[in-house]
DNA sequence: CTAGGGTTAG
């Protein structure tokens, strides 16, 4: 019995460290076994044995697995403690479920354990990431007058937070206020904060905060190249991007995965393909594993080049390994196939995604939408646009457009004004398309009022 | 417990 053979004479602090370096591993089927094993040779898990499980199973199978060993630990007579709770809140985090998050924190309170500083910063942060700003900062007050000090961790995820709901200005406006009393900024923060002002376009005040990373005596890291390299992208300076990716190469951060990912994708969206494989060479060449973004981005590339075979074929290489398809994959592989001009293959592919559990995806329909528009098959598209249970301006405008196209602008033109109630709005060219068929089509008066409400629309959004 | 990556129109 080689299981027994490795435990036999430790004691359950090593079955716990057993455990931990299975998990750690994410081996969890051998960590159960191990687990059983050595209940049947006598050592008894303790609430260390139970939490590392709780851990490992919030981060790699699932959080009701995850609650199962909460049951079994019940049943084992083991009381769980406030890191099981965190452990617990952290799951919840993971997967967005913040009512769960707060019933975790709840019970643990009715159960007379007091939450710690690492419950109020992981409530906080499945509040912020769940969308409830709100709600987050409230959970900040309430650890305050329960006199818990917050530490860096805290205030990173306040910044962080507040950067992720849009609220990047109020982000900054805490850093400097927590400057001011005496709060020295890690590195996570720096980061944090950059990104969050790159993303809300306030490139002036992230160059400026990087410029104080460089002052404060932290070297930048992968996840600062990163993120200055991919805002870079984003403004389409990509010469500037590029030179940032081999400045990072020089400093040694070369076997970064979120690098290479980001690089090569931004090559790909250029139509710089050569380069983009010289990238995915050097990439494989460094013996860096693929994770799930990663065969994203190669299948991207792939599609780019118009080698689908190759894409189904790579898909099937990463779900041999492991790894499903997830939204993206499915979104890229159908707009792969509509502009390819297999809209009826796109369609399979669309239905193969709902069966496999991906409901509504946005972006994918709207590349069905959209190539069902562009080969003439309007009436589908709209068949398929009323399945929708949510729609974006990518959505409206592609079916604008297609409606047009077939010269039905009364239809386009009701859409359109749909599309204004909802608060969204299209392309500058879809809406000129709606108005001039109006006008040259006879319906001059529709077409005014159109305009009149399209700029309506306008004014209300500033 | 806190920071970076991958998909859609014109």
């Amino acid at each position: 019995m080689p299981l027994s053979r490795e435990i036999c004479g430790f004691s359950t602090q090593l079955l716990n460290i057993s455990i931990a370096s299975l998990c750690k591993a994410r081996n969890l089927e051998k960590a159960e076994a191990v687990l059983i094993d050595g209940i049947r040779l006598g050592y008894i898990p303790d609430v260390v044995t139970y939490n590392t499980l709780i851990t490992a199973y919030c981060r790699f199978v699932g959080i009701n697995e995850a609650y199962s060993i909460l049951y079994r630990m019940r049943e084992a007579g083991v009381k769980p403690d406030v890191i099981t709770y965190n452990s617990l809140i952290a799951g919840a985090t993971r997967y967005c479920l913040p009512s769960r998050s707060l019933e975790l924190f709840e019970e643990m309170l009715q159960t007379g354990l007091a939450p710690d500083e690492w419950s109020y910063n992981t409530l906080m942060h499945c509040l912020f990431k769940s969308g409830y700003p709100e709600e987050a900062y409230k959970i900040y007050m309430d650890m305050i007058l329960k006199n818990i000090t917050p530490s860096s961790a805290t205030y990173n995820t306040l910044i962080n937070g507040l950067c992720k709901v849009g609220k990047a200005g109020n982000a900054l406006r805490l850093f400097r206020n927590l400057q001011r009393f005496g709060f020295s900024a890690g590195l996570v923060t720096y980061n944090t904060i950059i990104d969050g002002l790159c993303k809300s376009g306030r490139m002036g005040q992230a160059r400026r905060i990087l410029k104080e990373l460089g002052e404060s005596g932290y070297a930048p890291n992968a996840i600062t190249y990163t993120t200055v390299m991919k805002c870079c992208f984003r403004s389409g300076k990509f010469e500037q991007g590029f030179e940032i990716f081999s400045e990072m190469m020089n400093k040694g951060y070369n076997s970064d995965v979120f690098a290479y990912c980001t690089v090569i994708s931004a090559l790909t969206k250029k139509g710089m393909i050569k380069d983009a494989n010289a990238c995915v060479k050097q990439m494989l060449g460094n013996g860096i594993g693929l994770d799930k973004a990663c065969y994203n981005t190669l299948i991207y590339l792939l599609c780019r080049e118009g080698n689908l075979e190759t894409a189904f074929r790579l898909l099937n290489e990463m779900e041999e390994g492991g790894l499903e398809g997830d939204e993206y994959t499915y979104s890229i592989l159908v707009d792969a196939l509509c502009k390819m001009g297999h809209v009826d293959a796109a369609h399979k592919q669309l239905q193969l995604m709902e069966m496999r559990g991906f409901q509504s995806n946005l972006v994918a329909y709207n590349c069905l939408i959209d190539g069902l528009c562009k080969v003439g098959e309007v009436d589908s598209a709209m068949k398929l646009f009323n399945k929708m249970n949510s729609k974006d301006p990518f959505t409206y405008t592609s079916l604008v457009h297609g409606l047009c196209r077939k010269g039905r602008f009364r239809v386009a033109s009701k859409l359109l004004l749909t599309c204004l109630r909802e608060g969204m709005n299209v392309l500058r060219s879809a809406q000129r398309a709606v108005t001039a068929g109006l006008q040259s089509s006879g319906f001059k008066r529709d077409a005014g009022k159109l305009r009149t409400a399209l700029r309506l629309a306008q004014l209300s959004r500033y």
